[in-house]
DNA sequence: CTGAAAGCGCTAACAC
DNA sequence: GTGTTAGCGCTTTCAG
């Protein structure tokens, strides 16, 4: 559909090798005449190199492959955002492909990459540790980052959240105001990031030599409907004081709960999430809660990716991100109940 | 990277052409012992097809372009996951292209997916009415469906919300439940889905012999501060009872303001909002509004899309989706004041 | 039922 | 400075 190299070559009376040289920027050894009557044959006919052909020949196609479990997810959209802004800063396109964290689609989607040739891959992997294809993919040569969710390899690189720190900072705050009854609602714990999130917790109330009381700690689902279960165990007569949970959703599902049993937050129970989705801080009690910078995680995956597409030494191969205590209206100082 | 159908070839003693009939199932003349043979060997060495090459010569790469202004507005993930999902029941891949709603941006993406020979785009488009380029693109022979903001012109195929019986119905139900002054918080009047849902305002009132009253009716930009401006100056001295905001991010601050004022929703002021975002319902009082099926639209968008490229008849060449009342907590009769 | 040959549109040695 | 040639990996006539 519409006019090749062949066609500006004829036009020009040139090969195809000097049009290819100009319309590559590689016209070195091209006259300044011939240049410019190519570059506006090519601006007249409108011109467009087929990317396929190219392609083909170069083995390179300026498009990434970008795998998460779900656009639709709250937590994804800036992801994307960042990676795709990143990669059109480039010049590249991205491939948007939604797993739901299906080991088979997860495959599917990995073959499908491969053989359209992206140019490397951006990877949010299934929670469920398993990840053999993956190294594969890696083995296989092309470029591949990890993101958000972690895997033990010397070859991996990535772009991660500081979950530990994360679950400290959210714990320690607490602390701060006074609390020692501090309830923690956790993700699945066969998640990396749940149990570092929960670590956290830990480390925070060793460090403030608090006992850990197992019983203040329920393992749930990061779902909404899970944080108000968990919520309901944690307030028959624990006697706690706040609560950390491990992501919003499950916070708003406890704070739900806390408000339908008549306490008040944060004077009777002061409550912290994590993740900063937008209903935070649209609650009637804005949420405080721990911030991923999302976008920019995003950003940088895409701009290590095509660093290590185009060649360029990669200096870090683990970028680490510091997650943000943004304190809103859902805690306060324990004297002020 | 890997084997290649000439490799394949070699190995089974047969010519590429075989193989080729084999791998696209065009295997009406081959016999049952050399494509088992041949299909033995795929599955030994893994072979993939190179979808650049298949491409080059077929014209067609089983990708589409999805064009949105920003997937990282609420309103966007829902149809993004829709439109993948349907693309990858038919095996095809999509390019996501935040635009910004910046022309130029358009544009070149645009260029850029017409370069990797994408078989079709999908298309929500920047609110400004300009369009040209579009129809040239439609002109140009590739498949477009239009998605949520409409075009007049014949040739145009799409999906879209009965953006006027979604303004009808919210009037509707706010005179239905007694009011009389109400309210309305638009949209930017230059765009066709806020004037559309400004009419069904219109024609509610009208059916309900209601006189229009402009002083009602605040011009506003979509957004939460443009809601809360709006709503304080329908607050003042206007005596309204209720509100329909255009869209919920206007609804919220809208709501805001009103509690602030210590007013009560829905006893003092009822208000309906738009689109049904996830944190309608979680707002303390949850709000009535207008829910659009964004994910089925972007599912049949890519239905649509993808029926044109495979050049199946496509029976209607404009799908219209019905808005649907959600009747939440923010609204209530008047007589209940 | 199978293969030979041409060609998709481009880039990359290599030669002049 | 510029052109010739080969070839990327596949599909598609056309012939047998």
């Amino acid at each position: 559909m519409g006019v090749t190299i062949k066609d500006i070559a004829r036009m020009a009376n040139v090969s195809t090798t000097t049009v290819s040289r100009v319309i590559n920027n590689k016209s070195e050894g091209v006259s300044e005449s011939t240049r410019k009557k190519i570059l506006d044959l090519v601006k007249e006919f409108n011109y467009q190199p087929n990317a396929l052909a190219r392609g083909l020949v170069t083995k390179k196609t300026k498009t990434i492959g970008l795998i998460i479990p779900d656009i639709s997810n709250p937590f994804f959209p800036d992801i994307a955002r960042g990676v795709e802004d990143s990669a059109n800063d480039y010049g590249y396109n991205v491939f948007l492909c939604n797993t739901d964290e299906d080991l088979h689609k997860e495959s599917e989607y990995i073959n499908a990459l491969k053989e359209k040739y992206v140019d490397g891959i951006i990877f949010t992997l299934a929670s469920i540790p398993k990840y053999e294809h993956i190294l594969d993919l890696i083995k296989s040569g092309i470029p591949v980052v990890m993101m958000d969710r972690f895997i033990e390899s010397k070859d991996i690189k990535g772009v991660f959240l500081d979950n530990l720190e994360g679950g400290y900072i959210a714990t320690k705050h607490l602390i701060d105001l006074g609390h020692r009854k501090i309830g923690c609602i956790t993700g699945p714990l066969h998640t990396k990031t749940s149990i570092e999130r929960y670590e956290g917790y830990q480390k925070a109330l060793m460090d403030a030599n608090i006992t850990l009381d197992k019983s203040f700690v329920v393992e749930s689902n990061y779902k909404m409907d899970g944080g108000m279960k968990a919520a309901e165990e944690l307030l028959r007569e624990k006697k706690i004081t706040s609560i950390f949970a491990c992501n919003d959703l499950m916070a708003y599902g406890a704070y739900k709960v806390i408000k339908a049993c008549e306490y008040k937050i944060p004077q009777d129970i002061s409550i912290v999430g994590f993740d900063d989705i937008l209903i935070s801080q649209m609650l009637e009690t804005q949420l405080t809660t721990i911030k991923q910078p999302t976008y920019d995680m995003g950003a940088t995956a895409a701009k290590m990716l095509i660093d290590m597409i185009e060649g360029k030494k990669v200096r870090k191969k683990i970028v680490s991100f510091k997650p943000q205590l943004i304190i809103r209206q859902s805690t306060c100082a324990i004297d002020r109940r």
